[in-house]
DNA sequence: CGGTATCCAAAAAGATACTG
DNA sequence: CAGTATCTTTTTGGATACCG
C-alpha cells in the first residue's frame, strides 16, 4: 500500500496496463466534492453545530448539508454528537482520519485561492475561441 | 492574495464573518471532481489521445469523458491539439497551470489510497450502527 | 434546533445511433 | 478516431411542510 503512496501522480492509481485503480476512484467520489472541502474547511478550526455550519457555508440547503454530513460521518471523516438539552443540540467535529485530510485539502483550496483570477480567464479566452470559430 | 493563501484550512474561504468566499467554491464545483483527478493524472506523465485517455480511465462513458475534458480545457488546465492525418488523431496534454494542479491532486489521490481500507471498515461501522438501533 | 418526508422540476447520467 | 445528437432513465436540487 505504502508502495502505491509513493508512485508520483502519473502513475498513480494506474496498473502495469496503465488502468485507473478503482478503490481510489470510488474514494474519490465519496471525498472529492465541493462540500466536502468547505465543510472539513469550516470545522478543521473547531467543532460547529448544525446550524453554525450552515450559516459558514451560506447557499447550501439544509438537506445539502445533511446528507453531505452523513457521508463524511459514515467515512469517518468527521463526529456527529447529540448534546441533549431543552433545544437539541448537534455538534460536529472533525475525526483523526479527518485530521489527515485536512493537509490535502487545504492545498487544493489554496490552489483555487490562488489561481482564480487565471482560470477566469482561461475561461474568457475559451468562450472567446469557439464564439467566432472563422 | 498571497494573504489568503497563507491562511490556515480553517480560515481558508471564511471572511472576517466566517462566511465561505464564493470564488473559492466556484472553482471547488470546477475542478474538485473524481473525473479531473483522474484524467489529470493520466496525462501528467505525458500527453494522451482520447480514446488512450479512455483506456485509462476504464468505465468512463465517452460523453463523460468529453465533459470533463471541455471543461478541463476551458479552465486552462489542459491543452486539446488536433492531430490532421488519415485516421484523425487529439492530444490531450497539461498545461502550465495544469502542472501548478499536480501537487495538490496528487495529495489528494495519495490520501485515498492511503486510507481507503480506514474508510471502509468507518463506513462498515456506520451502517452497523443504524441497522441495529436498539 | 436539527432534522425527516414529500413533491416537483431540473440536471446529470447512460445507451445508442450517427458523422467528418 | 473522436466526437455529436438524441432519447430515456436516474439523480439531484429546491421548496415546503412537518416532527421530536
Amino acid at each position: 500500500m505504502q508502495e502505491l503512496a509513493d508512485r508520483t501522480l502519473a502513475g498513480i492509481g494506474s496498473s502495469a496496463d496503465n488502468k485507473v485503480d478503482c478503490s481510489s476512484r470510488f474514494l474519490l467520489d465519496q471525498i472529492a466534492d465541493k462540500w466536502s472541502v468547505l465543510i472539513l474547511s469550516a470545522l478543521c478550526d473547531k467543532p460547529l453545530r448544525f446550524n453554525e455550519l450552515k450559516r459558514c457555508l451560506e447557499g447550501i440547503t439544509q438537506k445539502a448539508l445533511t446528507q453531505a454530513l452523513r457521508r463524511l460521518e459514515r467515512n469517518g471523516i468527521l463526529a456527529r454528537r447529540v448534546i441533549p438539552s431543552s433545544q437539541i443540540a448537534v455538534e460536529y467535529s472533525i475525526t483523526p482520519l479527518g485530521r489527515t485530510l485536512e493537509e490535502p485539502f487545504r492545498a487544493l483550496y489554496t490552489w483555487t485561492i490562488n489561481h482564480v483570477d487565471t482560470v477566469l480567464q482561461a475561461q474568457l479566452a475559451f468562450d472567446e475561441r469557439d464564439k467566432e470559430p472563422l
